[in-house]
DNA sequence: TTCAAATAAGTTGTATACAAATAATCCAAG
DNA sequence: CTTGGATTATTTGTATACAACTTATTTGAA
């Protein structure tokens, strides 16, 4: 039986490899259909819950509000999506679906994942098994832990953080990235 | 037992989450470290296969050329990776740790997947064997898969691409993009 | 030999993705 | 009623990520 020091590092370089293809596998969906991912998600996510705040629509799907944001300025270019500022409350912004959006919401469900989708069509039920119960708790157990651990690498490399600020704009802001 | 059917929207969707956090989790790894995920994958691969083309390296960690070259813009300006041009076939460039890269690879193995890495430490082992079996499946399948569905949404959305190349290779070349 | 096709790296344009800061608004304490 | 803190969306800045294009170079075929 394999140790937990030899499948943890096999877990994470698959994990990799499956983000790598599906993200490739992405981009190709949006080459023919026009529709990113992401927006795909949210339009599906705002045909789910009728008009949505920014807010809580970020919060759904794991989105940063600030990312949020440009993908919502995208849809309602596109007329596929409207804002209303509330009136409740003026801070609120409501996003709901155009009519072209929810057509376009309609077509498009076998249409989301495309090569993955139609992979794990091809296994056999025991297997989407074994793999529905591990992401599961992989979900679970990333969803549990809050605080992310106090990672140094190295200080030379740190980059100290903001503190003073003040005035002062950019600087050396360090801003992150992405991936795996 | 579940069907297949309800099966895969469940995967898809945890996975979709799983990227998320994971992502999520880099970007506070780089605020702490100064290294973005690609980045670090990036350096230990480099470190690897000593100096290596940039084409080759990114076929190794599954990037686009284009990505690639930004990434080595940013790890060279701080001194952290060489390019060379070669001088046997002057369109290569080969690229190679400095001795800050290496000593910045050596500290870094216990970092790279931070809360990932931590949380997966605090599942039995029985656990992390049905993970690594199901992503290990889920990988096989998706490099077995190697052309895309074709995915037509709406021809009114669609976005009139590029003329056909006719012959020329890409086919397997293919690299790209994004999200789930 | 010559030149067109192929190859390698880099450039440009678009779309995520997020932290930090900002603007507008709401709300509660005094 | 006023003011300061909190909340909501947006802006700004940096870093992926990839398609399509460009430039420089190499190679192969006529």
């Amino acid at each position: 039986m394999k140790k937990k020091n030899d499948l943890i590092p096999d877990i994470i370089d698959n994990l990799r490899r499956v983000f790598q293809v599906v993200n490739a596998q992405s981009k190709r969906a949006e080459l023919a259909t026009g529709i990113t991912g992401p927006q795909l998600w949210t339009i599906k996510t705002i045909a789910e819950t009728g008009p949505i705040r920014i807010s809580d629509l970020a919060r759904k799907i794991y989105l940063h509000p600030a990312t949020l944001v440009g993908i919502i300025d995208r849809l309602e270019a596109r007329g596929i999506v409207t804002r209303t500022r509330s009136r409740v409350d003026r801070r609120v912004v409501l996003v709901d679906l155009t009519n072209a959006g929810r057509v376009l919401v309609a077509k498009s469900p076998q249409v989301a994942q495309g090569l993955l989708v139609s992979g794990l069509e091809t296994l056999p039920v025991g297997d989407l098994e074994t793999l529905a119960s591990g992401l599961k708790q992989l979900v679970t157990l990333l969803h549990a832990q809050k605080l992310p651990p106090q990672l140094i690498l190295s200080p030379e490399i740190n980059i100290p953080r903001r503190k003073i600020g003040k005035s002062s704009r950019d600087q050396n802001e360090r801003k992150e990235a992405n991936h795996v």
